[in-house]
DNA sequence: CTTGACATTCCAGTAACTGGAAGGTCTATA
DNA sequence: TATAGACCTTCCAGTTACTGGAATGTCAAG
């Protein structure tokens, strides 16, 4: 299987295939005899769970950790789970941090739509109000 | 006005003074003779308004544009304006992605703990949960 | 005269890719 | 046989907005 091949199968492109591999994340494959990387059904498995995990965005360093264990024969699941409820709540303290910062958005462009839009550098302007203290 | 006091008027540390200059948002400043940057009150103004619209995370490349119309003594105004209301729409869009990306990894979880948490690479497992198609 | 708090420059690293250049390989067709 | 194209390879650079650190210079106080 050839690095386009995997591509196709696992929807990741082979720039970023070779990225993983630089990363550590997939392992260094064999090559055949002209240089060209050789990729088997293994490798579709574990690209896929990376491809995965990304599209919940655990970090790269989650993911690799994760195959680490597998590689061990270790079970992974545990710390699959915590990572994903991490992940979570990351993403829920984030979403709190990004509603607050839209409500901020349109306050001040509510407030600067009564403000005249010809003040170069005056008080009598948006930006006045985006200046800080 | 060293740079530490610039700093401390204006919560931006000097670190980020010296990028901020060095990225074209803040002009050159004039030296002293033993080198040293000195800034005035302009300065602090200029700061502020940086430090304020990167606190609404408007990019340092949208800051950059405002700060040159109102260099060429041209309104901003209109200009900032826009750019909170598209920041605004980004954030609201950003945030819709984040909550369906928290109700899959809770979804994932929840689903995930009626697995065994031993299984190394077999399919009762969260990971094969993760894998993509 | 030394200590400490400043200042300067420059280099490297962050996260996870993506784009592009320069070159080698394979397959099919004219 | 020549060539076109669709692959493959490596390596370097850029993205965003900083942050850390090293090596060095300046200044004020005790």
């Amino acid at each position: 299987m050839k690095i386009q091949e995997l591509s196709q199968a696992t929807g990741v492109s082979a720039k970023t295939i070779r990225f993983y591999e630089e990363s550590g994340v997939l392992p260094l494959p064999p090559r055949k005899p002209n240089g060209y990387r050789e990729y088997d059904q293994t490798d579709v498995d574990r690209l896929r769970l990376v491809a995965g995990a990304r599209r919940l965005d655990l970090s790269l360093d989650d993911i690799q950790e994760i195959l680490a264990m597998r590689d061990r024969r270790e079970a992974p699941c545990r710390t699959m789970l915590e990572r994903l409820l991490a992940k979570a709540d990351e993403v829920a303290e984030r979403i709190a941090g990004l509603q607050d910062l839209e409500a901020q958005l349109r306050n001040l462009h509510a407030l600067g739509l009564k403000f005249p839009t010809d003040d170069v550098d005056g008080k009598n302007c948006v930006c006045h109000l985006v200046s800080q203290k």
